[in-house]
DNA sequence: CCCAGTCTGGACTTGCCGGTCCATTTTACT
DNA sequence: AGTAAAATGGACCGGCAAGTCCAGACTGGG
């Protein structure tokens, strides 16, 4: 019960929404507003979206998180030498900077965080696989020999997630992108520091 | 001009619109609602915060910057020892798993922040004494020899700062405190690992 | 060609919320 | 006590934006 028509129209609302909330804003956004962008009406949002609002902030919200982890590939799912930890790391870097002072899931997420499950889900679900993407990166790092196996492979992987997630809440609050790139650089120097051969004390497993 | 009651008042409507935020988050705080909470009228909002919503919801910003260092305090002004960072660092874990999933300043910041530049400003400020502070405390531990003098001290507290930061966008929007957890106490590792005598291989200054 | 379901346009309703106004009371100062 | 300034209450306004409704235009299968 959706023609070709329709899920293309469907699409390009969620995309003129996710456009119109980067332009102005999670709290300055309107239906209007979107509806001016994409050339639709009133009814097609609510066609489309019987939830209103809400229903279309989600779906804006899921598709930029899928967003986040595609930009980081192919990378992110390549974890496995220090080349590919710093091109990685140079990614991450390159993608905020560009997105700049606007965070569109950021803002949907502590926006609708609060009041719908659903939105905290979505957010508990990004941060789980991105944690993961990396997790398996340390790990495959271990298993190669080139970081400790003490290490705490999952632990560490959702430090360096929230130093992201910090770095960019400071570039989006600041506009400055130097606390992303400290984040970010001194996180890889920790796993570094943690070579086996730096610290030949460690004899547990 | 402005009589003690004046003060009080004005005390009053600050306290009031955080503990409104606190509760409702920035979106669905209303005039209307803080007026219920004080016992105060809209006229009482307006003729001590002539700018209207916004001029309120910036100073109720800026006391809660003021109130994120305090209470982090003797602690962080206190840096000096691995004894007093390990008691700063479960003084931060502490004061976000008390606040929970509420942090008036984030919210405020990322809504405000965008729109106006004296919000964006105090966001910078914040995160400037909060750096400096940390920085302080690490040159202190450099001079006492427990921190390799070659640590960049101004940027490692940068990624400090954000790590925190990171952790509580992560707590607030997931409801879990582990990632706070995690930044702060690979953060942690980090300086350790970074004592001169684990890495006797260094020379420069 | 037709008809059932889908899609679209836009006028309309509804309610909320920021902001204004003015009349009244309280405070502070001499 | 008196008066000017400050503080307070609450009615009122205006606009905006979410959501509703219905009439009409497309689409696709039989």
């Amino acid at each position: 019960m959706l023609t070709a028509k329709g899920a293309a129209t469907r699409r390009r609302i969620i995309e003129g929404a996710a456009a119109e909330i980067r332009e102005m804003g999670v709290a300055a956004t309107t239906l209007d507003g979107i509806l001016g962008r994409t050339a639709t009406s009133k009814s097609q949002v609510f066609h489309y979206f019987p939830g209103g609002k809400e229903e279309l902030l989600l779906a804006v919200a899921a598709r930029e998180a899928d967003r986040v982890l595609e930009d980081q590939e192919p990378h992110l799912g390549d974890l496995g030498t220090w080349q590919t930890w710093d091109a990685w790391r140079d990614a991450v870097v390159e993608r905020y900077r560009r997105q700049g002072v606007n965070c569109p899931l950021g803002l949907l997420v502590t926006e609708l965080g609060r009041t719908t499950p659903a939105a905290q889900q979505l957010t508990a679900q990004l941060v789980d696989r991105w944690q993961a993407a990396l997790r398996a990166g340390i790990e495959r790092m271990q298993v190669a020999g080139a970081i400790d196996a003490a290490v705490d492979a999952g632990r560490t992987a959702a430090a360096i997630v929230a130093a992201i997630q910090g770095g960019v809440v400071i570039l989006m609050s600041t506009g400055r992108i130097i606390h992303l790139e400290a984040a970010l650089d001194t996180m890889m120097a920790f796993l570094r520091s943690a070579a086996p051969t730096d610290v030949p004390g460690h004899d547990e497993e």
